[in-house]
DNA sequence: AATTTATGTCACTATGTGGTGACTTGTCAA
DNA sequence: TTGACAAGTCACCACATAGTGACATAAATT
């Protein structure tokens, strides 16, 4: 059989990393403790210490496994407007943030949090999605008359903001958030924005 | 000179009361442990316990102070159509919630605990805010082929996300939350969104 | 004035946290 | 085989947290 050390520096690491992402994606961000990342990585909290320098090395370290996390984005296709890719995107980005729980704790964690380990990992996976943007955007150009970064903004902040509180309350301000048909008729709103302050008038 | 007791239950309850308010609006719900709040209030915690029962009945009981305190909302007036009273409200809101640094502790308070005083305490809320809503709206009436709650919901989903995030990161999508006129600019791009969406045609 | 009640004070337990020094032991090289 | 270094383990510290029992004293009641 394969020669298996009992004592494996690069192993060890990995099963702190994943713990440490597991942690995240199951329990947010309250659970990332030096004691418990070392008790569910079956690992003594003093190597955590030794290989990251404590939690916060351990988090700058995971920022990246992260962000590759989140990198893995749907292909971009061509769409024949600045309309229509808005919505395209805000879609497809609404669906992930519905299914990926861990990516809402890190959202949540961006809110609550101020270190400097939490404003890197947020600047990477920014730039990330900057990239991704670009990428579906193309050539695509927004009418002159509008704001496109601020409205884009607008609307993922809402989005942002009503998946982290579905978790939670469950809806926000009369509006349910729970069922696949609740979350329709919110994207059916962002679709009507969008289509109508891009398309008002085609004089 | 006035009667001066040195104990006096109804004092002191008050005196913690206005200690945890405090402590919330300065430093954040994670502040809000018995320990700190005796401190604050320069009592000791062994009263929080008899009078309130611990923390959460401590919550529970300042629910209906703050949401008297975000009772005090401007004057309702009498606007042109649906679109100018969304815009008004909307943007009366956002200047509500950029000045009362409180309530975006206990906003994003709400996103991080789901305890049932925190339920109950949402419920209050909202229900203050849906009568002033109510207030404001009179008998304007939205077009009817636009899903108006959702509307609304979603825009200010976004400027709840917004301004818990500029207390932390200072940006989002690209888009600085800092100055004034960088909430201008996100005012004007609701502002059109509402307008686009509300007149997009009066055929 | 005496007594009872309630208000306030203190000390203490138990638990969890981040962090560190000292120790044993496996692994690999000389 | 032997020695050295790294990997892993354990015991501890200092601190903060929630929570409780026992006690002293001010205030109200008799």
């Amino acid at each position: 059989m394969a020669k298996t050390q009992t004592r494996n520096r690069g192993d060890t690491e990995k099963k702190i990393v994943q713990a440490a992402i597991n942690l995240l994606a199951e329990e947010g961000f309250a659970a990332l403790g030096v004691n418990k990342i070392a008790a569910a990585a079956g690992v003594d909290k003093q190597l955590i210490y030794r290989y990251f320098g404590g939690t916060e090395g351990l988090i700058e370290h995971i920022a990246q496994d992260l962000t590759l996390w989140f990198g893995s984005q749907p292909v971009p296709q061509k769409y024949p407007d600045y309309a229509e890719m808005t919505g395209a995107l805000l879609e497809q980005y609404t669906q992930t943030l519905r299914r990926d729980k861990m990516l809402r704790h890190l959202l949540l964690w961006e809110l609550s949090d101020n270190s400097d380990a939490l404003k890197t990992l947020e600047k990477s996976r920014s730039l990330m999605f900057g990239q991704w943007f670009m990428q579906m955007k193309g050539d695509l150009e927004p009418p002159a008359d509008v704001d496109a970064p601020a409205i884009n903004a607008l609307l993922l902040a809402a989005m942002h903001y009503l998946a982290i509180r579905a978790d939670t309350l469950g809806c926000f301000a009369g509006i349910p958030l729970e069922t696949p048909a609740d979350w329709q008729r919110v994207q059916n709103a962002a679709q009507s924005l969008i289509q109508s302050v891009y398309k008002k008038e085609r004089s």
